[in-house]
DNA sequence: TAGGCCATCTGGTCCT
DNA sequence: AGGACCAGATGGCCTA
């Protein structure tokens, strides 16, 4: 279990460390969207990362669409219609493309299935990229390990309810919390850090 | 090797 | 009717 450092010193902004913060190319991820299912103009990779202060800190967690392509079972009986996107060699393109084509005209269902593929994919992938900006808005440690979507969740509630909490006592936030630290926590509110790990987080913090 | 996490596919349901 | 949303199933990758 990682040490945590907690500071809620005036300037704490600054002792978080952050997943990272939006950087100016966000609207990259709506453009990454929208390319998503425009299939006649890819033709490259594309990373379903967001394009946050994150996306450097994973760099290893690259998805061409190629990926996707040869990842779907689908391929194999000829559902695909957007075979322009496999980045092959021209000849094998160009006859899988014909051989697709002439399965997709008989099959109707399985082209539409395969849209709804697609479209589930582009969902997914913009849960994964909220879930990415909701990273870089909870605190966490550079050299922790990226949290996982259930984690980022709980630690997003538990720091929600902390601030509530601070904010309704008006108190000093750092001393808010080192009498919270004393005290234990005994509050339906500071229930919730029980629901996980946090727990255990916070049994490491260091108030100075 | 088991368990956790994740992406993807799929069919069902709901909504517009 | 078509798209969005959802949950279950499945398989891959990674780590303890």
């Amino acid at each position: 279990m990682e040490d945590i450092f907690f500071d809620f010193d005036q300037d704490a902004a600054t002792d978080f460390a952050f997943w990272g913060q939006i950087d100016p190319n966000f609207q990259f991820q709506s453009q990454l969207d929208t390319l998503l299912l425009d299939c006649s103009a890819m033709t490259g990779q594309l990373s379903p990362w967001s394009s946050f202060g994150c996306q450097t800190v994973f760099p290893e967690a690259q998805l061409t669409f190629t990926d996707l392509d040869s990842q779907s079972p689908q391929l194999e009986v000829g559902a695909e219609v957007d075979s322009s996107l496999v980045d092959e060699p021209h000849e094998i393109g160009k006859c899988r493309q014909q051989h697709q084509r002439r399965l997709t005209s008989h099959h109707p269902y399985k082209v539409q299935r395969h849209a709804a593929n697609i479209r589930e994919r582009k969902r997914m992938l913009s849960i994964n990229s909220a879930f990415e900006e909701l990273r870089c808005h909870v605190p966490t440690f550079p050299y922790e390990k990226r949290l996982s979507k259930i984690d980022t969740l709980r630690l997003a509630i538990a720091y929600i309810a902390l601030l509530r909490e601070i904010l309704m006592s008006g108190c000093d936030p750092k001393s808010y919390v080192d009498e919270c630290m004393k005290n234990g926590y005994k509050n339906q509110t500071n229930a919730i850090w029980n629901t996980s790990d946090l727990t255990a987080r916070l049994s490491w913090i260091k108030w100075d």
